[in-house]
DNA sequence: AAGTTGACTTAAA
DNA sequence: ATTTAAGCCAACT
């Protein structure tokens, strides 16, 4: 049996987008957690590959995706004064306080 | 084709 | 809290 498939990168994208797309204002995910929603658990590194190069004309609100210790992404300048425009409350580091502000997708 | 890189994660120190 | 290390895997040299 042959479980070493490899990811078909536009629906990938694609459906990162759609996960994106869906995060409420005031609230982040990690990029792992997006990785483990779409089924696969070690593709964390892929969704930052796809969000780097997300086109801006789409509109997605790609600030709300931080890793797993609430650090905003080296590459965007804006992402902690967009997050803290909508509510998000940082700590002393300079990190998202991912406690309270996690997107907990399962509860919905 | 082999080695490096990176908007990552977890665990350990 | 911060730093290091190892694992990870598609993309890029």
């Amino acid at each position: 049996m042959i479980h070493c498939h490899h990811v078909d990168l536009a629906s990938f994208r694609k459906e990162v987008y759609e996960v994106v797309a869906a995060i409420p204002s005031g609230k982040v995910i990690t990029y792992g957690q997006i990785a483990l929603l779409l089924g696969f658990p070690h593709h964390s590194r892929l969704v930052g590959h796809v969000l780097r190069d997300v086109p801006p004309e789409l509109h997605l609100p790609c600030h709300r995706v931080v890793n797993s210790q609430g650090r905003t992404a080296p590459t965007f300048q804006a992402q902690q004064r967009l997050l803290k425009s909508e509510g998000v409350t940082f700590k002393s580091n300079g990190n998202v306080d991912i406690k309270t502000c996690q997107w907990e997708y399962m509860q919905l």
